[in-house]
DNA sequence: ACCGTTCCCGGGAACGGTCCCGAAAAAATA
DNA sequence: TATTTTTTCGGGACCGTTCCCGGGAACGGT
């Protein structure tokens, strides 16, 4: 036991050969008798030999990883993309590193530092709620190490982006509850220096405008992508003097727990709050009434961003790319105040 | 732009001064005088000069690194895992690199390859429901390279385990549905070359032959963990001439499935099917009626199992440990057909 | 003035691979 | 047989860091 690991000139000893020789069978390059080889790797074999990745990467100034940092595993949405992000790795042949910023611009700053000194090869982010600023991000650039935004993304950086159509489909999702009859939309907004919250409560409010509705700072709840504040929120809009006709929330877990509240409360759903979620997790269909929602490809944007990843390593002359994956609105039961039929 | 990244080497030379003092002054260790200190941290710091942790693990045949196998992070049971696992190696100073087996033998082959390749310094591994043989880990023990199992653990391999209380929850769980009345208790069983799908079928059966209850094959129902299947298991059961009148499911997200296919057919829960749950998701106190279900606590089982892990790389000589975590019934109305008072 | 000690610093080996280059041996050609 | 070509292998540099060792300078004590 705690034997050392057996190394290419262990192999090389044994066989009285040169380190060279050995390297040369095991890698299965040029200029090497058949016989030879054989023992080598016959040995090798035996021996269970592991090539040492880190003298290999030492040697070849790259390690064939590419550094993901996400906000939290515990998230599906992020979860979702690391199992693109994997998936297209896999295949290109490089290593995943994850780190997880559990939402603060220190931890980030250090998986940052982290991963820099690990010496990836690229690095894929989304930043975490509290990040306000972007100058940690500039050295990476400045040292030309390939760098791809997903989602929460950076702008003014000149970095490559993946992102969903957040206006759009916020768009989609105000004009859908109008469409239903709702008047008094409230709205869960992130933090408005994220780029995703700003096009959300962007589209949100420009689909209130086109239809002559007024947009109130009352309806417009500012949360922090944090789930423990939900009920707080819920008691605050039932107990408004007017209370909204519907509430589109920041993702489905909120989503779930409001109208657990509101239905608590004796208020029908979709009958007198119509409730839209956001990411379409499993979930939406097996609660009561079926929860409405947007379909977020988390895994198809962590596939592409990784896609673009590995692109700008393999050719480090190329442009920045900004990518767009389309959302879904999936209607359910939880806004049909109409019936369809 | 692409700047190879500053090496001790460009400081030495810029300063003229030798690799090794250069070396002294970042590391903070002996006989260097201040001054030279002093130039050498800051034109460090203004060069943004990153230490390669490449070369400093390959000379100290260390890496600071633990390396984790899971089945999917998907899974929030073993992302809250990972979470803990993150925790406990943040604070002792420790990297961690996940892989994910996808749930195949295969994949977690390979995994272990890479990662020892990659020369962590410890293991912590859940392995894939897959798995049935063990002989993949041999090698490890082997050579001493420190191993923990988690949750899904390996046994007769004499390393250390974590996992939580299996027998004795399913028993529990089980003799609470025996308490309220119910007769026909169906099973969702996992893979049983799994210990922890083993120990739970166990406890069931205890808890029925304890009393007096026959134990029928027509009510265990051999899942694989697998959600996609949940439909069809709930239609077998409803489609029996002799319906149960509860179901042990084993996690929440087949539960609460079941829950909603029932309610369709419309069986009353708990009324006509209790539905006891696995994990203690946050969704259960969402979902009508409100789940009962197993609480976990993966994050202290990571972080259970991190710690011992750790202590085993610091301290080579150490006996392999056994650590059981103690599971928690939670009850909530999907079980009571009591009403407690 | 001489010697021992302390304080700084440089040289070089080592970690485990790959790869370039040159050399010896074998084979092919003249 | 002599020369060229090909095959096969060894030597050593290199990647970036730490660490051991040795050496020179300054300094204090006799």
């Amino acid at each position: 036991m705690d034997k050392k690991p057996v190394t290419i000139k262990d192999i090389a000893q044994m066989l009285g050969l040169s380190k060279s020789t050995v390297s040369r069978a095991l890698i299965g390059r040029s200029d090497i008798h058949p016989e030879t080889k054989n023992k080598v790797v016959e040995l090798a074999k035996q021996l269970k030999y592991e090539p040492n990745t880190l003298a290999l990467n030492l040697k070849q100034q790259k390690t064939n990883t590419i550094g993901v940092i996400i906000p939290e595993t515990i998230n599906r949405f992020f979860a979702r993309s690391v199992g693109g992000i994997q998936r297209v790795a896999d295949m290109a042949g490089m290593n995943v590193m994850i780190c997880q910023s559990n939402e603060s611009y220190l931890t980030e700053k250090n998986n940052l530092h982290s991963l820099l000194s690990s010496r990836v090869d690229g690095l894929l982010v989304a930043i975490s709620r509290e990040t306000d600023r972007t100058d940690h991000f500039r050295p990476i650039l400045e040292r030309g190490i390939p760098l791809v935004f997903f989602d929460r993304i950076c702008e003014n950086l000149g970095a490559s982006q993946v992102f969903t159509d957040n206006a759009e489909i916020s768009f989609q999702g105000t004009e859908h509850l109008i469409s239903q009859g709702c008047k008094r939309i409230a709205f869960m907004a992130g933090p408005q220096h994220l780029f995703t919250s700003r096009n959300r409560l962007q589209g949100y409010s420009d689909a209130l405008k086109k239809h002559n509705l007024p947009v109130q700072e009352s309806l417009i709840i500012h949360s922090q992508y944090r789930t423990n504040k939900v009920e707080e929120f819920a008691r605050y809009l039932i107990s408004m003097p007017q209370r909204p006709d519907a509430i589109f929330a920041i993702n489905d877990y909120a989503a779930i727990e409001m109208m657990h509240i509101f239905k608590k409360s004796g208020l029908r759903i979709p009958h007198d709050v119509a409730v839209l979620g956001f990411n379409n997790e499993n979930m939406c269909q097996f609660v009561e009434p079926a929860l409405s929602s947007i379909d977020h490809p988390a895994k198809d944007m962590g596939a592409a961003a990784a896609e673009i990843l590995i692109n700008h390593i393999r050719h480090q002359d190329l442009k920045p790319e900004q990518r767009i994956i389309k959302s879904k609105l999936v209607i359910r039961e939880s806004t049909l105040k109409i019936p369809a039929f």
